[in-house]
RNA sequence: GGCGCAUUCGUCUAACGGUUAGGACGCCGCCCUCUCAAGGCGGUAAUACGGGUUCGAUUCCCGUAUGCGCUACCA
C-alpha cells in the first residue's frame, strides 16, 4: 500500500508553530517512507475562511520551505462530500435532524453530562421525515451512533496506543449542515477516503473526534487510514497557543521576520514532541527526514517556552530555538550565509552588495543567533556614521584620556601607511603597541571604539579590514576629536 | 458535569523492571582570548502524590491531584 498522508489546515487564521510542526511531521513521514505529501484546504466553513489567512499558510509552507506533491481544496469538492454523506443515509445510518440551527443551550442540558441526540428526530419515522424534507424544510443529516448495540468504537493510535469509546459516549454528530454544507467530520473522511490517504498525522485535539470518523469510514465500508496523534504543542503556563493570549510569538512569521532560518525552526520544531533518541540535538532536515519514525513521537504536550511579555524583542522566543538558530547559521557556508543575511538585510533597508556581504559576514557569523543580530552586530558598517558614543570609552584598561589619545595618534599615523589585510594590520598594531609600551589590549582597546562606537565588537583586525582605510582614519580621526575634547 | 489523554531537572527530552536517573537549552564558574562572541571543561537542577505487583520500580496496575483535549449545523 503506498503512503499518502495530507496536511489539511483550515484557512482561518495564520498560520501558527502547531500547524508548521503538524506540516512538518507529516512530511518527514512522507519523505522517509517514499510516501506522497498532499496539502488539502479545509475550507468548508464559509463564514470563517479568508484569503489573507489561506495566502499566510502557503507564505509560511513556502519560507519552510519544504513543498508538498498534491493540492486540493475541499470547497470543489463538496459533492463527494454529499455523495458519501448520503450514501451512510441510505444505508439507514443517518437521520434528518429538523430541530433549527443553534437551537439553544437549553436543548442541551451540559450540566449533566454530554448532549447526545435529539430523541425525537432520532426516532421520527421515515415517511414524516421524508415528507418534511419535501416540504422543503431545512435539516442537519446526523450520524446515528448505534448506541444501542453496547460496543465501543476503536481504533489504534501510532503514538498513543488501543483507543476505545463507548457508542454511549458518542453523540449523534452532524454529518451535513442544514444549508447542506459537509460538516468537517463528513468532509475531512470523504476525503481522506477519495485521496487514499494511508496515515492520519495530526494535532491530539482530534483524537477524541477520531473515534467519530472510525465511525464514518466504517458507515462507508472502507477502511480506516492509520492513526498517530502529536502532543500538543503549549505555552509555558500549559494553555494552548492562541495569537489572542499569547500574541506574535505563535505566529510563524514572526519566527521568519526576527531570523529564523527554516532549517533551524524546523529541527527546534521537531524537538517539541519527537525525538532521535539519542543525544543529538542539531540536526539537517535530511538527518531528520533519515531518523524520523512514528515510534519516536511522545504523548505529553510540549511547552514552547517563550517568554511572556519580551522583557527584550530577543528574549521573546524558546531560548533553545535562538540556540539552534545561531547553531545553524554557523554551519552553513560563508557565502550561502552571506547571502541569506544579505537578503535579509537588503529587507531591513541596507542593500549590501556580495563582496560586501563577504567581508562581514565573517566578522559576525559567530555574534548572531538571529539574522536580525546583524543589524546590530555589523552597525558600524552598515551605518556610514557611527551613532554618537561616549567618549570615555576610548579610555582603555588602567589608562586614562592622555593615554587614549597617544593610541588613536600612533594608530593614525601606523595605519597609514600599512596595507588593510588582516595580518599586516596586525603585525603594525602590535608593533605599535610595543613601541609605546602598552599592552595589546590597550592599544586595540581605543581603536575598536573609534571604529566602531563599541567596546564589544568583532575582532579588530578583521573589522579594520572590512572597513578599508579611509573610513577608519576619518573615524580615528574623529574619536581624537572627541578625546582632545573631553580632556581639554 | 461526561468522555478521553497526559504527568522525569525551570524548559525540550533519554532511560522499552536492576543506571551514581543520561543529553540539550538556560543559568553559574573556569579555560582560551585584542573586547564580545564562538569553542572547550566543570557545576546547578527531575522521576507529582498515595497504594499495590515484584527480590527490585521512572518503567506494570489502581486511586488521588494537576494539566490538556473533545463534548458546535468550527476545524
Amino acid at each position: 500500500m503506498s503512503i499518502r498522508v495530507r496536511f489539511a489546515p483550515s484557512p482561518t487564521g495564520f498560520l501558527h508553530v502547531g500547524s508548521a510542526r503538524t506540516f512538518i511531521f507529516n512530511w518527514l513521514f512522507a519523505r522517509h517512507n517514499g510516501g506522497t505529501m498532499i496539502l488539502r484546504v479545509d475550507d468548508t466553513d464559509v463564514e470563517r475562511n479568508t484569503e489573507a489567512s489561506e495566502s499566510s499558510i502557503f507564505d509560511g509552507l513556502r519560507w519552510l520551505g519544504l513543498g508538498w506533491d498534491e493540492e486540493y481544496r475541499q470547497s470543489e469538492r463538496l459533492e463527494l462530500h454529499r455523495r458519501m454523506a448520503n450514501a451512510i443515509f441510505a444505508k439507514g445510518m443517518a437521520y434528518r435532524d429538523f430541530t433549527p440551527a443553534h437551537a439553544g443551550d437549553d436543548s442541551r442540558p451540559a450540566a449533566q453530562g454530554a448532549w447526545l441526540f435529539h430523541a425525537d428526530m432520532r426516532s421520527l419515522p421515515a415517511a414524516e421525515s421524508d415528507a418534511r424534507a419535501a416540504r422543503g424544510e431545512p435539516f442537519a443529516l446526523r450520524f446515528r451512533v448505534p448506541r444501542e448495540a453496547q460496543g465501543e468504537a476503536q481504533f489504534h493510535d501510532a503514538v498513543y496506543g488501543e483507543q476505545a469509546k463507548s457508542f454511549v459516549d458518542i453523540e449523534d454528530f452532524a454529518l451535513l449542515r442544514s444549508d447542506g454544507m459537509p460538516t468537517y467530520h463528513m468532509a475531512s473522511c470523504a476525503d481522506d477516503i477519495d485521496l487514499g490517504i494511508s496515515h492520519i498525522i495530526r494535532g491530539q485535539d482530534h483524537l477524541t473526534n477520531t473515534f467519530k470518523h472510525v465511525l464514518i469510514f466504517g458507515a462507508l465500508g472502507a477502511a480506516a487510514p492509520q492513526f498517530a496523534h502529536l502532543p500538543l504543542l503549549v505555552a509555558p503556563d500549559g494553555s494552548k497557543l492562541s495569537k489572542r493570549k499569547h500574541g506574535p510569538v505563535v505566529s510563524v512569521t514572526t519566527y521568519r521576520e526576527a531570523g529564523f532560518l527554516p532549517e533551524a525552526f524546523i529541527n527546534f520544531l521537531c524537538l517539541l514532541g519527537w525525538s532521535p533518541k539519542d543525544d543529538r540535538q542539531f540536526m539537517s532536515v535530511a538527518e531528520i527526514q533519515e531518523l524520523f519514525t512514528l515510534e519516536g513521537i511522545n504523548r505529553a504536550n510540549a511547552v514552547v517556552n517563550f517568554t511572556e511579555p519580551p522583557p527584550t524583542p530577543d528574549d521573546a522566543f524558546d531560548p533553545k530555538a535562538v540556540w539552534l538558530n545561531g547553531e545553524h547559521i554557523r554551519a552553513l557556508p560563508v557565502e550561502e550565509l552571506a547571502a541569506r543575511l544579505g537578503a535579509f538585510l537588503a529587507a531591513a533597508g541596507h542593500p549590501l552588495d556580495k563582496q560586501a556581504m563577504l567581508k562581514i559576514t565573517p566578522l559576525i557569523r559567530e555574534r548572531i543567533r538571529l539574522l536580525r543580530d546583524a543589524l546590530a552586530a555589523a552597525d558600524f558598517f552598515l551605518n556610514r556614521e557611527l551613532a554618537p558614543y561616549d567618549p570615555a570609552l576610548l579610555v582603555p584598561q588602567k589608562g586614562d584620556a592622555a593615554m587614549a589619545r597617544k593610541v588613536l595618534e600612533k594608530a593614525r599615523e601606523a595605519l597609514a601607511e600599512t596595507e588593510f589585510t588582516h595580518d599586516a594590520l596586525e603585525q603594525a598594531l602590535r608593533s605599535s603597541a610595543q613601541q609605546l609600551g602598552l599592552k595589546a589590549g590597550q592599544m586595540f582597546s581605543p581603536i575598536r571604539v573609534a571604529i566602531t562606537g563599541r567596546t564589544a565588537a568583532p575582532p579588530l583586525f578583521g573589522t579594520l579590514e572590512a572597513l578599508g582605510k579611509e573610513l577608519t582614519l576619518q573615524r580615528i580621526a574623529q574619536a581624537l576629536q572627541s578625546v582632545g575634547a573631553s580632556t581639554g
